[in-house]
DNA sequence: TATTACCTTATTATCTGATAATATAACAGT
DNA sequence: ACTGTTATATTATCAGATAATAAGGTAATA
């Protein structure tokens, strides 16, 4: 009965998602330190008033923080925001938040460590343990790569399918969790260079070349390769461009 | 109204704390494949009925679970299970409720592949950027893993801690996130073999050594010996222990 | 036959207004 | 100063609505 006046929300204003317009809001607001555990949070009484919405979409928006770890909840004590160390960091979600909320240079920074990290080990192991078939998705991405041209979103959509197969054919579970990592990766980095991704496609064929083989050092090293001179390619690209929107 | 029954739930039964029973449950049920994405999911409705509970409580459940990247709702489509491949496999719940559902020692065998990718380089991080107040964290932790004796469980904390303050010393939040995958491991590692943590304080104290005079190779090089040692160790003690609980 | 437009329906999304449980705070008694 | 009791604010759960939406069926049309 509150929001729905179209003169106070005229336009552009979160119709429907209502759960996931306060969960992003709510997110965002964390992420930024606007909200922390120094201040007290909004009861959900004070969030509904606050977003129009009912006492059921504000308990789940909190349920779903809950379970990335970025508050907690208790009667009586009301709701507060976890220190950070408890935040899911690998969350898709999260990860947005933050990379739209951080300084881009330092959000990459950050991402290429742990990529550089995981991925020349995680190549390694699919050149070891990758099934025919494993390594063979391995080659279509590649291959859906080198025909996507100058065409960006499906030029991301094949790098990122490029390195998830890699971490798929490593046979760890855990590894594949990395995906949400390089998505956003490849997504700063086409948003800094379009160009980027046919630059490195040679670099991209030696990984997938090496995989093919079971050469698992060669692998491991031209991985490695592949991410440390994508990350000095960004690394002198970026100041040129001006804070993201 | 259906479950209070005290007949029916005489003891042991989940009374209080619904919610946090609904989403353990049918998080357990999505690891072990139970429910996947190719069999249909209860509804809302029926979820309700076997459980009994609200809707709320249900609905609350499945955002927490959407949240972990398990599930998925739409209108008129109902809930589905997602691709493994999406899920939060560092969140801690999820964490535990592969561990208690998987074979202890591939579980072991994932999470001590993805540390030795990780800690290392933390490790040399730290040697590297951590500030003196993070760095003695560190040493504080060591000490009190001398003193835990064996004592189990503040052996683990400590333990933990140890190797928290290191990755919280590297100035990288994203590897903060790999604490939950820590705790585990040390979990199940103090599972099979109490005094291992007594037998390798003096790998510790190397690590920590390292950090202190800022070698970051020595730091990288004795992490990297710390855990292949305790991997070998456990691999050793592990097929002496049966199925866990 | 194939395609499009419309209608029906199952299911989640949201709202409203209750009662119950519980942790903090205030208070009283010693 | 300490300990036990009571009040109160806040979340937890319940119950029963209406609204929105996507899938499937049906009919009109080319």
């Amino acid at each position: 009965m509150n929001q729905q006046n179209p003169k106070l929300t005229p336009r552009k204003g979160p119709k429907r998602n209502l759960f996931a317009h306060v969960v992003e809001n709510l997110g965002k607001r964390i992420v930024t330190g606007e909200l922390n555990p120094s201040v007290p949070f909004p009861k959900e009484a004070d969030l509904g008033r606050e977003f129009g919405a009912s006492r059921s979409v504000i308990r789940e928006a909190v349920k779903a923080l809950a379970a990335r770890g970025m508050i907690e909840s208790q009667t009586k004590t009301g709701i507060r925001v976890l220190e950070a160390m408890h935040w899911n960091l690998l969350d898709a979600e999260v990860l947005n938040w933050r990379y739209s909320t951080m300084p881009q240079a330092q959000f990459y920074g950050e991402l290429f460590e742990i990529r550089l990290m995981i991925e020349p080990q995680a190549a390694a192991f699919a050149a070891k343990r990758g099934t025919i078939q494993e390594i063979a998705l391995i080659g279509e991405a590649f291959e859906a790569m080198t025909h996507a041209g100058m065409n960006k979103v499906s030029g991301i959509d094949a790098d990122l399918l490029f390195h998830r197969s890699i971490l798929a054919a490593s046979h760890n579970p855990l590894l594949l969790q990395m995906g949400n990592l390089i998505a956003v990766g490849l997504y700063i980095a086409h948003k800094i260079s379009s160009e980027s991704f046919v630059v490195f496609l040679p670099k991209h064929k030696a990984v997938y070349d090496a995989i093919k083989r079971r050469d698992a050092v060669a692998a491991h090293d031209s991985m490695e390769h592949l991410l440390s001179e994508t990350r000095e390619f960004m690394n002198q690209h970026i100041k040129t461009i001006p804070a993201h929107a």
